[in-house]
RNA sequence: GGGCAGAUACCCAAGCGGUCAACGGGGUCAGACUGUAAAUCUGAUGGCACAGCCUUCACAGGUUCGAAUCCUGUUCUGCCCA
């Protein structure tokens, strides 16, 4: 813990995608500090485990709290089992349900062997905030709330719209920034990191902890990555993410599919890519650049040998248009047999190539199911029993079996 | 506590007694073109072996030959007054 790289170099590290930066002043002071004392800064960062996966865009702080790691100071992860409760409304145009807690414990089991991915888990200090609230009870919580004017509380964007909207906003929702502030008095910490649309949430904290006699962190914000989509900040429940824990091949395909506009954003904030090198890939064929930022993002979350797999087994299907190395066998039950056959809608989405015949049927005659590879257009086409390769849109495979009937 | 307005498919939003599985847009899916990019174009979009059947227009009842549409009650939401 004692050997801090000069404070300069430190700074200008940590300033690599940062957005807000309240203050590099302070921060400066604190690091000045911490050299001298060899006391570690402590940098919080907090987590809802409100959804079961982590994707690229909560990626992008963690990646700044494992710079925070690297340079010598404590990570602080505060897992909200408490606020995850609550539900943060930031961005949310609507109420966030409320989770039961179980739920939330088995979400956060996933979610610390996700980090795993980007940060030393081992030195970590993990706490949960339901530690503190746990203990608060109702007066003590009357007494937080009463840190905070409702004008301010709601002077927020996503509540100012959605009350212009005429949507509901429950009172629960107000209380989420004042518990994440209050987190970071719990665990006293320097530095908070979040995204871009947290700035309001982190300046809670330092309001706190000066109201209680602390000194205030300094807070900073990351970027927000769109998703696929290239338009809305990536989100699970968007279906627009990369999931850390998609299998490569998954991984590079969605890396593929990502509109050109990403790819600088990308690069700068998922890769370790020097930014000079990166200027230069994106001045060169599109396509190329991408398949680099494909490998890399699949090296960092598999390993290099899986990264060139999935760039070489990319290529053989979409390329070369050549079937895929691994494809899901299916066996269907007898029952689907009618006189004997299966209708090919039936089969490919008892298959799960599609999400119901109906579906499977309206792809059907502009020749988007193919049975052996075979353009299939008749939707009353039907399988006798036998093994066959059905094909539905360009990326999805099985080898399905009909079996006879005894 | 009182008054008014509203609840429609994944989302927004028409419809206000039959021709409504429900206009339109977004999204999504499939196809063409490509670099599985963007843009563009085409088709589809509740389920089902489908000229038919089943389940949908907040929930529960009712009126009617017939209801998303009318009536009653319930729940939820917004607005105004206190």
């Amino acid at each position: 813990m004692k050997n801090f790289p000069p404070i300069d170099e430190q700074i200008a590290r940590l300033r690599r995608g940062t957005v807000d930066f309240v203050d590099e002043k302070e921060l400066r002071k604190k690091l000045e500090r911490s050299e001298k004392t060899g006391r570690p800064l402590r940098v919080k960062y907090g987590i809802d485990p409100s959804s079961p996966d982590i994707h690229l865009g909560h990626t992008v702080p963690l990646r700044r709290l494992r710079e925070f790691q690297e340079l010598g100071h404590t990570a602080v992860v505060i897992w909200g089992t408490a606020t995850a409760m609550v539900g943060d409304p930031t961005g949310r145009d609507k109420t966030r349900p409320q989770l039961a807690r179980d739920q939330v414990e088995a979400n956060l089991e996933t979610y610390k062997t996700q980090i795993g991915k980007v940060l030393d888990v081992e030195r970590i200090e993990h706490r949960r905030n339901s530690e503190w609230f746990d203990e608060m009870g109702f007066m003590g919580a009357v007494e937080l709330l009463s840190r905070m004017t409702v004008a301010r509380a709601i002077e927020r964007d996503s509540f100012e719209k959605r009350m212009k909207a005429g949507l509901p906003v429950s009172l629960h929702e107000i209380i989420y920034p004042l518990l994440q502030g209050w987190d970071s008095v719990a665990i006293e910490a320097d530095v908070e990191l979040g995204g871009s649309d947290q700035l309001f949430n982190l300046l809670v904290g330092r309001d706190f902890q000066q109201q209680e006699g602390q000194e205030p962190q300094v807070c900073m914000t990351t970027p927000i990555i769109e998703g696929l989509d290239g338009e809305k900040k990536m989100s699970k429940s968007l279906g627009n993410s990369i999931g850390v824990a998609d299998a490569a091949v998954d991984m590079f395909g969605k890396v593929m599919s990502l509109p050109d506009a990403l790819m600088e954003k990308y690069f700068l904030l998922l890769t370790e890519v020097p930014e000079a090198e990166v200027v230069q890939l994106l001045a060169a064929h599109p396509r190329e650049t991408k398949v680099r930022l494909g490998k890399e993002l699949v090296s960092w979350l598999h390993d290099p040998t899986a990264a060139d797999e999935a760039a070489a087994e990319f290529d053989r299907v979409f390329k070369d248009r050549a079937l895929p190395t691994d494809i899901a066998e299916v066996t269907l039950p007898v029952d689907v047999l009618r006189e004997g056959t299966v209708l090919v809608a039936t089969a490919v989405a008892r298959a799960g190539l599609a999400a119901s015949g109906g579906e499977a049927r309206r792809a059907m005659p502009s020749g988007g199911v193919k049975i052996d590879g075979e353009p299939v257009t008749d939707i009353k086409a039907a399988l006798s029993p036998g093994r066959y390769l059905c094909q539905v849109g360009k990326r999805k495979f099985a080898y399905v079996t009909v079996l006879a009937p005894q």
